[in-house]
DNA sequence: GTCTATACCACGATAGAC
DNA sequence: GTCTATCGTGGTATAGAC
């Protein structure tokens, strides 16, 4: 139940923290966040209802949450990707990564897509923090792009990144996994041609 | 109050439905579908909260009537786009059209879009109805490709409303409409190119 | 730290007077 | 056809026993 460090610190279950962001990252991507309850996420957490607010006192922190883990998820898939030395390999490697996604983005669109646009809709300032999770993956894609020696490095980042977000939500809307295959296949020409 | 004709039918005073459509339309738009109350529409539509029930049932109803107010919003686009010769010219006149409207986009992203994307997260069968009026605009597109001779009309079209739904989520993630601007630019060049 | 019970409020929807 | 008053439900968040 609790490991030696955290037995000594007299700290919380080691994984209750974790499993609840996690399944918020979940939820709020399956439901979308207004539609969710923080009794939905402690379900699916396996956490009693009114633990939750030990961990986190309001939604918006587990929304916060969410999109820090988003965030670190992000990282994660970037330090992957440098480990590839061509920045077109890098970029063909990230769209190969969405279309091995694509049935979820059947189901419920861009994980991170979905969830940047339901903030923006929001009066808290939480849409900030997700629109620089974003950033994060334009600068990335800009930098791939100057590499390879591009002037209009910034706007080739931004068509990429929007041609993925609006594939995501095409393919959601019609339910049509193809659709992501054939814009991967189209966006990945389009890279070996500049 | 009333005019001649509806005073003789015994209907309901003229303009009153009408307004909750267009109200519903504008208030789902800026704060999304969970968020809006019925109570928000009727206000922004000057109808007293009860009366709005006489009008539609369920806050589905209210839904479904928006749906159908964009499908109308875009036969009018279409319309006015056929009376351009060129299928090239109806194109970019289209894309005209979204960066004129890139200053509601910063604000809340895609009027339709955001719409659909929250509606693909319901279980009730209300997001086929979205994607129905989607697919419309995918096919007018498709029709113009084709005219210019392309086989593969359908992919440029996908991709080209896709482009279209991705800038709009980044415009207004980043709460810049210098993107759509851009982006705009980019996609009329592309047109010209095929 | 954990969990139950519950306060409190806002929303969708209805009843029924006018 | 219009409008007020209100019911029932379900949500966030808290109090306080363990």
């Amino acid at each position: 139940m609790t490991n030696s460090v955290d037995a000594e610190r007299t700290q919380t279950k080691p994984g209750k923290r974790e499993r609840l962001v996690e399944a918020a990252v979940r939820v709020f991507y399956e439901q979308g966040i207004e539609k969710t309850t923080i009794a939905d996420i402690a379900r699916v957490a396996e956490v009693p209802v009114g633990n939750v607010y030990y961990y986190f006192k309001t939604k918006d922190q587990l929304i916060e949450a969410a999109i820090g883990a988003h965030a670190r998820s992000l990282d994660q898939i970037v330090a992957e990707l440098e480990r590839l030395d061509d920045p077109r390999e890098r970029l063909k490697s990230l769209i190969q990564g969405w279309v091995d996604g694509r049935e979820l983005a059947v189901r419920f669109g861009c994980p991170f897509g979905s969830l940047t646009a339901e903030l923006t809709k929001r009066a808290d300032p939480l849409d900030g923090h997700a629109a620089e999770v974003m950033r994060a993956l334009v600068d990335w894609a800009e930098r791939q792009f100057a590499i390879m020696g591009r002037s209009d490095a910034r706007e080739l980042a931004v068509a990429l990144i929007a041609s993925y977000q609006g594939i995501s939500l095409l393919t959601n809307a019609f339910r049509d996994p193809g659709l992501m295959a054939a814009e991967g296949d189209r966006l990945a020409r389009w890279i070996d041609s500049l």
